[in-house]
DNA sequence: AATGCAAATGCAAGGCAGTTGCAAGTGGCG
DNA sequence: CGCCACTTGCAACTGCCTTGCATTTGCATT
């Protein structure tokens, strides 16, 4: 247990903040996720699996490590909850499933060259991007398809 | 008066709605806008312009028309706000300043052959995307290189 | 033009994601 | 082990948005 809680410890020592067992846990969940999540997501898991936490931990926590740029902040496309992933300092984009809301990621980015030859075209510094992709997942697929008949 | 409040009639008869004033306000304000507004931003621009309006018209207006398809409603990528434009049936994408919050457009999508090819090679329905590009724009842009210092 | 009814609106209360103030608890230093 | 700043839980609160309900309005019909 104590190998396991001071996983991070050097990790947020190095950041200038304590290693707490609410922090070494959130961190460990979004190490363990593929796909970003949101702070009830975590909060819920937490819950059950490790002890008690409070909600509000949860997003100070969240607020402390996006500060220290450990982890990234979005808000999902469709309904704007706020949405937790590990920086990686890797790029990455997602198809959205607009039926089940899951996230499916995509490895390489299709548009890397593309922003290298905007960035020359115009009057604007970019510093980044974001690329989301709607649709319905393998799953849902079969499910819309005897549903909708709208245009 | 009569002309002007009229401009949408046959439009909003034929979703099967009433022509009133402020849903034409707001038509017209979306109409006249380049990019999505909040809706605070358009209540606020009614209540001082036109006659008063309550907050909730606006969001219940607002909502009549997404669901017929006249506006598009997204969500603010940095903080989730809800935003609001006029259904053009153009794609459209932006560049988001985030230093000022301005939306600049960007006329022509620059992945629309990209999402074709990709809807060859994935299981998964894809049905629209999202493009969003961050940065400084021209007047951020000299103001930011004098604050910014870290990685 | 007056009538009637469903749709639209204002108002106030409510709901949900996220935030904040403060007192109590804890990590990690000596 | 004892201290002190940092962290946490708790409860109240904010901001954005939604809902219930009584009133008003558009508009079809007389």
């Amino acid at each position: 247990m104590l190998d396991e809680n001071s996983k991070y410890k050097e990790l947020l020592n190095r950041e200038g903040i304590k290693s707490t067992r609410h922090r070494n846990a959130i961190l460990e969940l979004l190490e363990e996720s593929e796909f970003p999540l949101t702070a009830e997501q975590l909060f819920i898991t937490l819950r059950d699996k490790t002890a008690s936490i409070d909600l509000s931990t949860v997003y100070r926590t969240l607020d402390t490590f996006a500060s220290k740029n450990l982890i990234i902040k979005s808000n999902r496309a469709d309904d704007g909850k706020a949405l937790y992933e590990l920086n990686h300092n890797e790029h990455k984009h997602h198809l959205l499933c607009v039926g089940c809301h899951k996230l499916i990621s995509i490895d390489d980015c299709p548009i890397g060259e593309l922003m290298q030859t905007l960035k020359n075209k115009i009057d604007f510094d970019i510093t980044g991007h974001k690329l989301e992709i709607y649709g319905y997942c393998h799953d849902c697929k079969k499910f819309n398809h005897t549903l909708s008949s709208d245009a």
